[in-house]
RNA sequence: GCCAACGUAGCUCAGCGGUAGAGCAAUCGUUUCAUAAGCGAUGGGUCGGAGGUCCGAUUCCUCCCGUUGGCACCA
């Protein structure tokens, strides 16, 4: 037995999450960390709400509300979601805890003794007025390139281009239009040019099991050499500095103003939340053997450099050879929504707990992993949704179970039976080929790779006719006992995947496996099997379902 | 602008140096055990565009076009 750490990018908490997220971080890994229970390994999942940073200020703003309010609001939203899912975290916690503050403190600290951390003059944006700073968000001006009145300190929504402070003509306060102006504040970096070194070794090492075109972005990152990267900013907001403790030519002035950057404390959340969990988060995290535990991480591509450079770095550096570091990266595309991207603004998006509660989870978790963006961006359609539903999850899967599951009634079960031509194969094949792509993270291929399996069975069902035979004949035995270890396999296989339906099929066959089987337990399950009245496990849709739901997409 | 990824049948994607593949959709045929599901067959692609390397390129290289992410104060 082995640990397994699966840790999920933390999500903010300034709105609810849409499918996206659920296809792109939750699923994956929650598909992951069923897997790799089911093995009999042991798992530790964890993630939680990211709570500091300038999208929940700004939410909070926009809604004239205290920023600990709108966490207080959405949290419990995001855990009522991953209920409804399925999403099993061993914790989902959030960034406010006062362990999550010690433990960042301690990592810079740490930092700051082993000599990677930096003091540095940079400008900023002031507001006289207000007498603070201020980050980019809030602050808008005229973009130096297209000429758009109202684009925001860091980035212009019109022509896209990052901005510098140069590039924003007449900047002014966004909530008062008072002008700002630049003006000098003290940080602390990360001088990542001394960690660069033992980066390019990590990335070496482990950048093996990562897909390639993570890989290659880091790659990418690493060829242009890295830059110091300020670890603090002026922000009243988040984690505070533990700036009496850090050495003089480190401490900052008006350090009250300043809070540790989102950036540098949110990945933190994986140690400190493993704490949290208490146990035995140690043999995690300073393990005796570094082989004994394998560490996972799930995110969108959007935070691969976080999760490939900047967290193995801060913790490389923060304490060395003495901590684990994280094994595998896998990151996801984005999920568009009926070709478009998902936006809340806008209204195109879908209450993903609406989702899940009409339409049911596991369909819903199988689409979403029929389609996964593994290797490039996906489209959730709800005519694809039905599609899938109706003809691969029902007229395939579903259909499949229901017939052999109804032409077995009554049937006197032994474990000693021929299999037919290609059956044994077909089997054995999909559970090596689905433990090999679950290994692999690979979690697209081996839920066709489950319905391939399906598509065996209706082939072969179909071919044998058993229903022209004698209920009572050898020949129907010999037939039903071929199409049943099929569904004790797809039973067995699909437990990672939707567990609620194989729940059901459990009730329905009989038979329970706790650990994921090889062929001949399978086979030995035979005898056991006591089938209850069959029953189908999915709902067909109506097609009108795709005109109803988009419509509440295109309103407007 | 820079660092990357993606662009293959109507749709979703696999293939990544040797005469274009799967699933779904479409059309035709067929079965009735099954949620009118299943099975078989057929049609459908100058593999984003242009060059180049090679006996041979969807597959390697260069450039271009389109989409997406990142580019250090959004994480």
């Amino acid at each position: 037995m082995s640990k397994i750490f699966v840790g999920v990018a933390w999500p903010y908490v300034n709105g609810d999450l849409h499918p996206g997220h659920i296809a792109g971080n939750f699923l994956p890994a929650d598909i992951f960390a069923r897997f790799q229970r089911y093995l009999g390994n042991e798992v530790l999942m964890v993630s939680g709400s990211d709570c500091y940073g300038t999208p929940i200020t700004v939410e909070a703003d926009k809604r004239g509300k205290p920023a600990e309010q709108i966490v207080a609001e959405y949290h419990p939203h995001h855990l009522e979601l991953f209920k409804q899912y399925g999403i099993s975290f061993d914790l989902y916690t959030q960034t406010t805890t006062q362990n999550h503050a010690e433990t960042t403190q301690e990592m810079l600290l740490n930092l700051a003794r082993n000599g990677y951390l930096l003091k540095q003059k940079t400008k900023q944006y002031f507001s006289a007025e207000d007498n603070k700073f201020l980050p980019d968000r809030y602050v808008e001006g005229e973009c130096k390139f297209c000429g758009y009145k109202e684009a925001r300190g860091d980035q212009c929504d019109q022509c896209g281009r990052v901005l510098e402070y140069s590039d924003l003509k007449n900047p002014v306060n966004k909530l008062t239009k008072k002008s700002v102006t630049l003006r000098e504040t003290e940080h602390l970096f990360l001088n990542w040019p001394l960690l660069q070194p033992f980066l390019d070794k990590y990335v070496d090492t482990h950048g093996q099991n990562w897909k390639s075109w993570i890989f290659k972005e880091v790659a990418g990152w690493l060829k242009k050499g890295l830059q110091p990267r300020a670890i603090t900013r002026d922000i009243n907001w988040g984690v505070k500095i533990p700036n009496e403790k850090l050495p003089k030519e480190l401490q900052l002035e008006n350090f009250q103003n300043k809070r540790i950057y989102v950036w540098f404390e949110a990945v933190i959340g994986y140690l400190s939340a493993a704490k949290e969990y208490g146990k035995n988060w140690q043999e995690f995290w300073h393990p005796e053997k570094k082989d004994e535990v394998k560490m996972y991480n799930f995110m969108g591509k959007d935070n691969v450099v976080f999760h490939c450079l900047f967290w193995p770095g801060q913790l490389y550096g923060a304490y060395g050879d003495d901590i684990k570091l994280p094994d595998v990266i896998s990151a996801n595309q984005y999920l568009n929504l009926e070709g478009q991207k998902f936006s809340k603004s806008r209204g195109i998006t879908i209450d993903s707990l609406y989702l899940a509660k009409t339409y049911g989870a596991d369909p819903v978790r199988f689409y979403l992993t029929y389609i996964m963006p593994e290797n490039s961006d996906a489209d959730f359609s709800w005519e694809g949704f039905v599609d899938f539903n109706n003809n691969i999850l029902i007229g395939i899967f579903g259909n499949f179970i229901n017939r052999v599951l109804k032409l077995s009634e009554n049937l006197k079960l032994v474990d000693k039976f021929n299999f037919d031509n290609g059956i044994e194969e077909a089997i054995h094949l999909a559970l090596q080929r689905s433990y090999r792509d679950l290994s692999k993270c690979d979690f697209k291929l081996y839920s066709h790779e489950i319905l391939l399996l399906a598509s065996v069975g209706n082939k072969y069902i179909n071919d044998k006719e058993p229903w022209r035979l004698d209920k009572n004949s050898g020949e129907y035995l010999q037939i039903m006992s071929n199409c049943l270890v099929i569904v004790l396999a797809l039973q067995a296989l699909l437990k990672p995947l939707i567990p609620e339906a194989v729940v059901k099929l459990e009730k329905l066959t009989g038979v329970e496996f706790a650990k994921w089987p090889d062929l001949n337990t399978v086979i030995a399950k035979i005898p056991e099997i006591k089938l209850s009245e069959t029953k189908p496990l999915f709902v067909k849709l109506d097609p009108e379902v795709i005109k109803l739901e988009q419509v509440k997409i295109f309103k407007r």
